[in-house]
DNA sequence: ATTAATCTTGACCGTTCGGTCAGGTTTATT
DNA sequence: AATAAACCTGACCGAACGGTCAAGATTAAT
């Protein structure tokens, strides 16, 4: 009973999708993400994708004029997981609940979307060539809040003097490791993915490391 | 005065590469190491390559009959440099001085082949299609080793218990995240990369992080 | 000096790429 | 029921791809 007005409403067009635009844009976008993560970007081809998702490749044309803007759709949905994975960090007022929380959180998001973290990845390797503003923009200044956090600890002495930056680059590198080689931990272990149980236990080790290593833990 | 007579022996061609060709093949590889860290396997053409290289295309083809067979000599080179990064692993008996060469000479590598870094990175991100074999056979057996020794310092009780695999990964992890994700850092650095001082920083970090965390220092 | 082997290269080939478009179909509006 | 808007798609296009080849140039061996 919420929303079932609306529809017959006379919204504007632009502001009220379509559904059959939505449902489609959604699949669109599902397949690319699968493509793009398992080619990179100059491997994916929009037939592949069109075949991912089912739908003949003019139809991609007609909801995303060029491969590129699918792309950067693409890129925008991951970003906004990126930040806000942070959500935990903020939250809690001492070092060990806020580190923790945040470290946990990025692991999370390495076992359940593999895929967006490793199209991540690729953008950097390559030098990041569509999404240098948003680095330099609006992560910049989400690091430098987190930045000012780390720096506060320091100065009451809860953690021991350290580069908080180049902390924040250990968290990253560690965590989005489990995605972005994965491959290559299966290689190294029996072919096989990583178990849930595994997978936690990598979880727990990496917390306890950083956190004892920067002087929060014991 | 020491092999000047080699050259007039009957020595086997086979044996014997002719000078032409060493030096040819040593720029057309130092040209692919560019462009494939610059734009990936698919992205990377072979004209960009000859481009690189100032040969023309054709003559490409004569040294490295296909794209891919160049590719392969690419990574077997990086490949190399990987297992020999462990040395310093090898030679020291206790964990400290073990583990504290081998983060430095990795975080060394990734200081000055950062190339060679992002194409190994990539191959990994596209699920290794090309060095599954070498990641099964050939590093598994170089990861056993070294799990067996970290698993003596745990049983004599010179670190903390943990797994010796993850420890491995989150030094890999942290280590070539300098060189594979040096762009992101730039444009969190004021868009210049890391000064000698600051990764000089970085690598002292590193080092201490790790060793604290794993209980092999304080 | 002659021959053989190696090296060089512009021109070319079939394939696949991202992208376009006309014309038909379906859905929404009045 | 009629009109408009949105959606769908097979066929097609120029460009760029990896790779080939024949014919000439250079180097090595005798």
């Amino acid at each position: 009973m919420k929303n079932d007005l609306s529809k017959y409403k006379k919204t504007a067009k632009s502001v009220r999708k379509n559904q059959i635009r939505i449902n489609n844009e959604r699949r669109i976008l599902a397949a690319a993400v699968k493509i793009f993560a398992g080619y990179g970007y100059q491997g994916a081809t929009m037939r592949k994708i069109a075949e991912e998702a089912g739908l003949p490749k003019a139809n991609l044309h007609y909801y995303f004029q060029t491969k590129e803007q699918l792309y950067r759709q693409v890129l925008d949905g991951i970003f906004k997981d990126w930040l806000a994975a942070a959500n935990t960090f903020d939250e809690c007022e001492e070092p060990v609940e806020a580190l923790r929380g945040y470290i946990e959180t990025k692991m999370d998001l390495s076992r359940k979307r593999p895929l967006e973290s490793r199209i991540w990845a690729e953008e950097i390797l390559r030098g990041a060539p569509l999404i240098q503003d948003q680095l330099e923009q609006t992560l910049a200044a989400w690091l430098d809040t987190r930045v000012k956090r780390i720096t506060d600890w320091i100065n009451k002495g809860t953690i021991q003097a350290l580069n908080p930056r180049i902390l924040m680059y250990m968290i990253w590198a560690v965590t989005q490791h489990f995605a972005d080689f994965e491959s290559q931990i299966r290689a190294l272990n029996q072919q096989q993915n990583l178990s849930d149980e595994q997978f936690a236990e990598a979880k727990t080790q990496v917390v306890q490391t950083i956190l004892k290593g920067i002087g929060a833990l014991d």
